[in-house]
DNA sequence: CACTATTTGTCCGTATGTATG
DNA sequence: TCATACATACGGACAAATAGT
């Protein structure tokens, strides 16, 4: 009866927490898990909510139901529901191209104007300069899961076309340029998705998001070129190891 | 118009994107905010809808409506542009002591039991083998900003005791107890506040956060300690340098 | 002083979803 | 399974306050 000011629906809540007990093998195969009515008693919730979440798991096929036995967790949970997107040192697309999968890359515009302010300091530049502007979308396999917003130097992307961008890595275009990468900035936040990034990522409004901001710098240290990229949270993640003598000052960020 | 595979109600989704724009500065103060019906076209909804989720700001006194006038953020919260905690190569903590904060760590629970599986194959040990958790809260100035769970091997966190992990940083009570930090694995990706994460770390349901799940192995390679750690995304970001070296591959992975 | 457009505030009716007993 | 109550979300309509012409 402790309603929790949750906007989402208790059955879903009630799911979610048996769904992760059944993957995370609380509950033992062999034996079945307790029944509606006793969920109902220590989640002190009515019978019919429990059944809902309950009826849930039956039809995602994690737990087998029966008449007059109960409920059981299924024995071979093939949940290997890992994300399938990685970002790593070692490179994203050599990683997709080992593992055969396919990506494309989507121009949704090109164009040149004035950055948001928060660029334009970034950049080192007054907000009356224009930047080239491309806003793009990558998908696997069908699924989009990145939308990046990248912010360029004229004299550096000013020659860009929209076919350069479908098919090279930004990379490579801004070294094809003439510029060439001295050093990158990353900043990793969290955040949600606006009604913009839900389109064009296929995602409820609202959905979790990681945030890359990356700054690119010249020989010269002049940064050149600004990214910012959304991923949907639910396909990428970012990896990072650390070894030991690079990682001994960072240690000390352990909480 | 995507808004099918979220339980949570379309309302307070919309609710949430405001309010982290709102807090972020996004709509500047002095000038109205989009409308409800504006809102209610570029989120592809009812009227109603964005309503609803603007009244929630304003119970909220985040926003000053008026008829005939329209929404305003207030001007005194102006104060939280800054995302004043960072992680970084550099050590968060000499960052913090650097400019004068003021850090506080609460113990939420130190047990031991059987830790979830997920956890029992990053540590490469049985499930049946009792792991030490702690649950342990960060303030910066009075406000919390990350959750964490930690898992140990028993020989390393046995004699932890409640006053050590409020006082001392974890890194340092492992090697205390005799463990050295070869390498540490990463993983970084976004999620929204659940109501324990909520509670704790006093944001709405459904706010944006930063998870970090760490590995850390000993010189043998041994895994002996997994930490998930969740950071509040208006008061964390992750820096990371590369330089050129270092960045060459990973520059692939530009989108 | 209208007159108008905009924006919040309030109401209707309808349909579906959630949760209780 | 049923009846009931409340929440969510939609569309539409109108009143009241505000700002600009």
């Amino acid at each position: 009866m402790a309603e929790a000011p949750s906007p989402t629906p208790l059955y879903h809540r009630i799911y979610s927490v048996l769904r992760e007990r059944v993957v995370n093998g609380y509950y033992p195969p062999g034996v079945p898990m307790p029944s509606e009515a006793e969920l109902a008693e220590s989640f002190a919730v009515s019978r019919i909510t429990t059944r809902k979440a309950m009826e849930m798991l039956r039809s995602e096929a994690l737990v087998i139901r029966s008449r007059g036995r109960g409920t059981f967790v299924k024995e071979k949970l093939n949940t290997s529901i890992s994300r399938p997107v990685v970002s790593d040192v070692t490179g994203l697309l050599n990683y997709l191209n080992a593992i055969g999968r396919s990506t494309r890359l989507k121009v949704i515009s090109l164009d040149r104007g004035e950055a948001p302010p928060r660029i334009c300091a970034q950049m080192q530049v007054s907000p009356q300069v224009e930047l080239v502007r491309a806003v793009r979308v990558r998908e696997l396999d069908g699924a989009p899961y990145s939308l990046s917003t990248s912010y360029l130097l004229p004299e550096i992307g000013g020659a860009f076309r929209k076919q350069d961008l479908a098919s090279t890595a930004m990379i490579d275009l801004v070294q094809k340029a003439g510029a060439s990468v001295e050093q990158v900035e990353q900043v990793l936040t969290a955040t949600l998705a606006d009604e913009t990034a839900a389109l064009h990522l296929s995602v409820p409004v609202g959905a979790p998001l990681m945030r890359v901001n990356r700054l690119f710098f010249n020989a010269g240290m002049v940064p050149f070129y600004a990214a910012e990229i959304l991923y949907r949270a639910d396909l990428y993640e970012y990896r990072l190891t650390l070894k030991r003598d690079a990682s001994k000052e960072f240690l000390l960020d352990q909480s």
